[in-house]
RNA sequence: GGUGAGGUGGCAGAGUGGCUAUGCGUUCGCCUGCAAAGCGAAUCUAUAGGGGUUCAAAUCCCUUCCUCACCUCCA
């Protein structure tokens, strides 16, 4: 049994997806402006991985992405490039997948383009105005936060919090943190005609038509960084709420921790970005996750490249494993896999399990046998290929 | 201010009540004409401070101090 913490409980669960043997994993994707960087790698690192568990145990999964190619980043570049936002968007998200492809996350198999779903956004948002929960004001549509039962809850903020921030400042807004749905007045070179009036779907409500026509009324994991609690997860799981009519229209909200390098947050600005595409060329794909998973999940992790190549020595000894397998495996090494999977099942404890794993192949270099199923069970879940 | 996560040797970084990993570094040896690399070995009075629970605490509880992230577009 995988147990998972939630942040919307703020507790570790057991966790039971709504159908028995498939769970659908909803991640917020990239906008696709730049590069990929070991960011948003770590996510779908992470969710890959929890995939690979969730597959051990017998279950399908079915993950979904969101591409965000509307978006004033992917407008500005276009600007910039003098180039439109699909080219930007195409280019970039081919160059997304090929990082992917380079650390062999092999688990996402629907990717969702929002441009592609501009008409049902405002299909579910004209949906909202006539259950009154969302208003139009001074061309713009806000959803109305009072009425959704629960607001708050993921990001731990009470009422008076949440009145304090003033997001998308707009006229005529009923409430300061009511959320802007489809954005009229701002003018970014680009539009969609709409009964909403021409405008652009706003961030929030982007990914939640795309989760709902994917997924329908329900589905299982919310995934993201853990940045995106507040508002942008907030805002989408009301909205959900208030679409599929469900209160609890997603089991699990799963956050992972951010990747600093240099002991601050990555940003261009302070030139201290991990590109995927650069740090592939340096090291295989076995390193990066080996690297990425020996922190927990939740926990942020301070890039640097001396803790990266420290992991050579494990991944020489798993190469080593691999070219000892035996056709039987000693019994202390069985017992040791169980408490290999056993961890990632508590979770998603990789430390643990790396740590495990370790004494594993210390235990084939003492002579111990693992067989080749077992192995490449371990390497399966990992997703190395030694 | 609110929320969340933390403080482990010279540095990085595991450890989720019972001999504390591992990597880098440092030292020595092997190898080499010398060095580097590689291999082998050794090494470091480490668990933020103070209380408490326990036969036993890095680990559980209380407390003080400190750090980081998020709360605005961000993965």
């Amino acid at each position: 049994m995988l147990k998972l913490f939630n942040s919307f409980s703020s507790s570790t669960e057991d966790f039971i997806p709504f159908e028995k043997s498939l769970v659908k994993i909803f991640i917020c994707g990239p906008t696709v402006y730049d590069y990929t960087h070991l960011g948003h790698a770590r996510i779908f690192l992470t969710y890959d991985l929890l995939s690979r568990c969730l597959n051990d145990q017998g279950l399908r999964t079915d993950v979904l992405v969101n591409m965000t190619d509307v978006n004033q980043n992917v407008f500005n570049k276009a600007k910039e490039t003098s180039t439109t936002y699909k080219d930007v968007a195409k280019f970039y998200a081919s160059a997304f997948v090929k990082d992917l492809e380079a650390l062999n996350i092999q688990s996402i198999n629907r990717l969702a383009y929002v441009s592609d779903y501009v008409s049902n956004i405002e299909k579910q948002v004209l949906t909202l105005i006539q259950k009154q929960v969302a208003y139009m004001a001074h061309g713009n549509v806000y959803l109305d936060i009072s009425k959704v039962k629960n607001y708050g809850t993921i990001s731990h903020q009470t009422k008076e919090q949440l009145s304090m921030h003033r997001l998308d400042i707009g006229p005529g807004k009923k409430n300061p943190e009511d959320i802007m749905l489809w954005n009229c007045t701002e003018d970014f070179d680009f539009s969609w005609k709409s009964e909403l009036g021409e405008g652009i779907p706003w961030w929030h409500m982007q990914d939640t038509a795309v989760a709902i026509e994917n997924f329908g009324k329900n589905y299982d994991i919310h995934g993201g960084a853990r940045e995106l609690l507040y508002p942008h997860h907030e805002a989408h799981l009301a909205q959900y709420q208030l679409l599929s009519g469900s209160d609890v229209p997603v089991k699990a909200w799963v956050h992972v921790g951010l990747v600093l390098s240099g002991g601050e947050k990555m940003s261009k600005s302070l030139g201290n970005v991990v590109w995927i595409k650069d740090l592939i060329k340096k090291y295989d794909q076995n390193l990066t996750r080996l690297y990425v998973f020996s922190k927990h999940y939740r926990d942020d992790i301070d890039f640097s490249e001396q803790d990266l190549l420290a992991k050579k020595p494990l991944l020489d000894l798993i190469q080593f494993a691999k070219s000892n397998v035996s056709d039987k495996t000693h019994e202390d090494i069985s017992n040791l896999i169980d408490d290999f999977v056993q961890s990632l099942s508590n979770d998603l404890d990789s430390p643990m399990a790396l740590r495990t794993l370790e004494k594993i192949c210390i235990e084939v270099r003492n002579g111990k046998g693992i067989n080749q199923n077992d192995f490449n069970r371990i390497c399966e879940i990992l997703g190395i290929i030694p």
